[in-house]
RNA sequence: GGGAGCUUAGCUCAGCUGGUUCAGAGCAUCUGCCUUACAAGCAGAGGGUCACAGGUUCGAAUCCUGUAGCUCCCA
């Protein structure tokens, strides 16, 4: 054959095999009479780009579907792209901006176009990049939340909430964004701390000389001011009662009113009421009966209603009117403050309070059950703690203002045909509207009396349908799909979105399929980088994927990225991780090129039937670990305990123990069972490197017929006694034996010490004497050990031997006759005695301590017996042959 | 301001219901090896008062309380 590079290269490999897993459609999923195993992908923006949070992300879970797959189990994972209406239309708006051409001046129809055009270009991207990654999606499944039978669903869960009386329609202090002109949800807006200014400003008490001064950090609010509040326990105002103030600029008379929401504390006491522009003024409005006068334009500009600096924007007037006030002597002073502003998540402009007529979906019913499924644990969250976090927000849930002033996304269903507030009907299709209205009003009117809403529903609403709507279970309920695939087995997502989208997907679940959406939900935690900082564009620090994939393959990145990921923590990305995973990669490679390097004689007898053992129960005790680790969600223990059997077991111990010496050739019998064993680990290893498992089982073995594939076999189930050889291979057998591997292994390493710390040769052969009781512990191996500690022989003795350099394994003294200088000797004994002794008294202590021995489970006695038996062997070894030196 | 979490080796983290020689892994460091599968490797070694202070217990990295520092979420 060829002769094989001692680098595994990828170039070429990664992108053949999937070319080749597409074309088989090893991929598809259609419902059968198997288990089904399904996962929803959380879907990406359509204007995404891929970066390290998906790629951790999607890597999960497609050693999820893998596994899954590999397990006999029907794997689908379905693949799809949100439209993320507001981000979305900001990236078009500007694309359109740079053309010269502004949204205002387009047409719905015509805004749509562009939109649509964007999202063809663009919208594909981020899938195809997830190809390169190795995601093992039913591509024929791929869903875009503005597909025809999606978009349908959101327009029928709205038709039908607001048929049951959830949804309704009413004016309420929103978060609006003046940059987007749009309303935002809760959820939508951040806090961030800024340095601004407290502006102390005094009103004029009518009819009297005196002044009343205010502090705020928004004096262009002023405009809009109905009353001025103090507590009504405040000494300082008590005299202001029933008294009017004088607001300065507008010369409008207010109330003073007292109640107790004012902080005594804060700037002067008194606080300035502006119930249109904050959400505590306007509480405090409604509870006084004020005015409320709107000074802002959705822009954000100064409305006719402020009287002055109309038209000018928020930020100036705020300047303006502060320099104004200044000359006319009305502003006491001006301090410097930290206070925190909320920003709109996606445009980033500063959201101001603004009453608007939204929709909104009342949440409390729909909450309750949502959380018992959790707080029940019907529905599992990894890790637990997440679990605070979702009942506190469950239990303090508020309406959620689904409307939103944008073009792109589902147009809210409800159809007005008058000027009235309730002049409306909600319905799926105009014409029903129609036939709804004209029943509403006694009227005959026609389809051209009614004008659909402008605005769209928020992007959440449609994607907390996704579990469902892929599989058409809103618009076709009860079809073949949703009826297979629902509920889902595992949802994999980031923890900041569990309000936004995993608590709101729980609750349409339920309330549409009467069912959880999925069973499991594992949080992934931020990707930062190695200082710790989060991942951003601004910052630059996130490194360019496709290099990395480049320079470490892909499957060096997967396993890179899991290397140190436990469910739910923070990541720290560092390259390091995944230059460890390309070395474990290139080791996969070297075992391959190991064995095809041999050469098989059927003439050879070979003796490894205790090696086989060994090494088999070995790989079935890892795969108990592995098994568990990914029962509990926890796949960096599953990848590190593979990485270890792999490693440490298979290369460092058994290949070791089994190969032949150079240009020698191998007994098939060896041949065969190796082959198989790899052949085992390259399947465990496949769903977290699935190229290079491909790759190299393809290549293993010659003829692999077309159509085979290591992504379709059968993940190796424990056969730690086989039923049809119990005669053979009794359970005491085999477990003797692996005792007895061990402590040959012991035994090596106790020999490499010797002419580690001797400066001996490895090359060099070295003569070892046992003194044991139990020669028949070390029969079974003997060879082996003879070969991996490159001795001569092995003798069994029932004596000290001199001029020799000893250590200890187990309870047995082992002897390598060496010129040795007596007072290294006296020394590095003296003091393995005394750690000894030491250790004796402590258990000693534990074993003569009544409670104790009362107390602790059984189990413990015995260790700490055998401990004990251990150590006074130990001691009395040591003793005698210090006396021996002596 | 309210809530949650974290603090273990130089770095990144395991350590599940207290009990095996329990103080671990990987990386990094150091020593010796180019031993024909692999120097992207092999064989070894050093390195930690488990944040701090109390408490519970026969026994605490593990449970409880407090303190400090950091992070996140919510207002």
């Amino acid at each position: 054959m060829a002769t094989l590079d001692t680098k595994y290269d990828p170039s070429g490999i990664e992108n053949k095999w999937y070319q080749y897993w597409l074309d088989k459609g090893f991929f598809k999923s259609i419902p059968d009479a198997r288990e089904p195993f399904t996962i929803v992908m959380p879907p990406p923006n359509v204007t995404g780009q891929l970066h390290l949070g998906h790629t951790l992300n999607n890597t999960i879970q497609d050693i999820l579907i893998r596994r899954a797959r590999l397990q006999g189990k029907n794997a689908c994972w379905v693949p799809g792209t949100d439209h993320a209406s507001i981000a979305t239309e900001n990236k078009v708006i500007e694309m359109l901006a740079a053309q010269g051409i502004n949204k205002k001046d387009l047409s719905r129809e015509e805004f749509l176009k562009h939109a649509w055009d964007w999202t063809d270009k663009y919208g594909g991207i981020i899938l195809s990049q997830l190809k390169r990654l190795g995601a093992s999606c039913d591509w024929d499944r791929t869903a875009f939340t503005m597909d025809k039978n999606l978009y349908d669903s959101v327009i029928k869960v709205f038709v039908d909430l607001y048929n049951k009386g959830y949804i309704y329609r009413g004016v309420r202090m929103v978060n609006w964004d003046p940059m987007r002109q749009t309303a935002l949800s809760d959820e939508e807006v951040n806090y961030k701390e800024v340095q601004s200014k407290l502006y102390y400003v005094q009103y004029a008490i009518e009819g009297s000389s005196e002044f009343i001064t205010i502090a705020t950090t928004r004096p262009e609010t002023i405009l809009g001011d109905t009353a001025i509040c103090v507590n009504p326990t405040d000494e300082r105002y008590a005299h202001l009662k029933g008294k009017k103030a004088i607001v300065p600029l507008v010369n409008r008379s207010i109330p003073i009113i007292f109640d107790e929401y004012v902080d005594k504390e804060f700037g002067t006491g008194a606080l300035k009421v502006t119930p249109a522009h904050d959400e505590n003024d306007y509480k405090l409005g409604i509870k006084h009966n004020l005015e409320i006068i709107d000074i802002l334009n959705s822009d954000g500009t100064i409305s006719e209603k402020g009287l002055f600096f109309i038209g000018q924007d928020r930020f100036h007037a705020r300047k303006a009117i502060a320099k104004q006030m200044e000359e006319e002597g009305q502003l006491v002073k001006v301090e410097e403050i930290k206070n925190k502003v909320s920003v709109s998540e996606r445009s980033g402009a500063v959201v101001e309070p603004k009453l608007s007529l939204q929709w909104f979906c009342k949440m409390k019913h729909l909450a309750s059950e949502a959380l018992s499924v959790v707080v029940d644990e019907k529905l599992i969250f990894h890790p637990k703690n997440a679990v605070n976090t979702y009942k506190h927000w469950m239990e303090n849930i508020n309406d959620w203002c689904i409307s939103r002033q944008l073009y792109w996304g589902q147009q809210i269903p409800a159809y007005y045909y008058g000027n009235g507030v309730n002049d409306f009907v909600v319905a799926d299709t105009v014409e029903k509207a129609l036939e709804i209205a004209k029943e509403k009003t006694g009227k005959n009117l026609t389809i051209d009396d009614l004008k659909q809403d402008d605005d769209t529903v928020d992007t959440w609403f449609s994607s907390w349908l996704w579990p469902t709507s892929v599989f058409n279970g809103i618009t076709d309920p009860g079809n073949t799909d949703i009826k297979y695939y629902y509920p889902t087995n595992v949802l994999v997502t980031g923890q900041d979105i569990i309000f936004f989208w995993v608590a709101r997907m729980i609750m349409a679940g339920l309330e549409y399929e009467k069912e959880i959406p999925f069973k499991d939900v594992y949080f992934t935690g931020m990707v930062r980088d190695k200082q710790g900082r989060k991942m951003s564009k601004s910052l630059g620090n996130s490194p360019d994927l496709f290099e990395i994939f480049d320079k470490y393959s892909v499957d060096g990145v997967r396993v890179g990225v899991l290397f140190s990921s436990p469910a739910g923590g923070d990541l720290m990305f560092d390259e390091k991780q995944c230059e460890q995973g390309r070395n474990f990669g290139n080791k996969i490679w070297n075992v391959f090129r190991l064995l095809k390097g041999w050469t098989i004689n059927d003439e050879i007898e070979d003796e490894s039937d205790a090696i086989f053992t060994w090494f088999e129960n070995k790989m079935e005790e890892s795969l108990d670990k592995i098994n568990d680790a990914f029962s509990k969600y926890r796949i960096s223990d599953a990848l590190l305990e593979t990485y270890r059997l792999i490693w440490d077991e298979f290369c460092a111990w058994y290949l070791e123990m089994v190969k032949p010496e150079f240009g020698q050739p191998i007994s098939r019998n060896v041949y065969n069972k190796t082959v198989e064993y790899f052949e085992k680990l390259l399947i465990i290893l496949h769903p977290f490197m699935p190229f290079i498992t491909e790759h190299v089982w393809q290549k293993l073995v010659d003829d692999r017929p077309d159509g085979e594939t290591i992504m379709l076999k059968t993940w190796p189930i424990k056969q730690w006694v086989d039923p049809n050889d119990l005669a053979n291979h009794p359970k005491e057998k085999q477990i003797r034996l692996m005792k007895q591997g061990d402590l040959a292994k012991e035994l090596i390493s106790g020999v490499r010490n010797v002419r580690n710390q001797n400066n001996l040769s490895p090359k060099e052969k070295l003569e070892v004497k046992i003194n044991t009781a139990n020669k028949e512990n070390y029969t079974s191996f003997e060879a082996m050990v003879i070969k991996l500690a490159n001795l001569t022989s092995i003798e069994y003795v029932n004596a000290k031997v001199s001029d020799a350099k000893s250590f200890i394994v187990q309870r047995d003294e082992v002897f390598i006759p060496l010129a040795v200088n007596a007072a290294d000797e006296l020394e590095r004994m003296q003091k393995e005695l005394e750690y000894n002794k030491g250790f004796l008294i402590s258990v000693d202590k534990k074993l003569s301590n009544e409670r104790f021995v009362q107390n602790a489970k059984p189990d413990v006695i015995d260790a700490e017996r055998k401990k004990k038996a251990d150590a006074e062997a130990k001691i009395k070894m040591l003793e005698e042959s210090l006396a021996a030196l002596k």
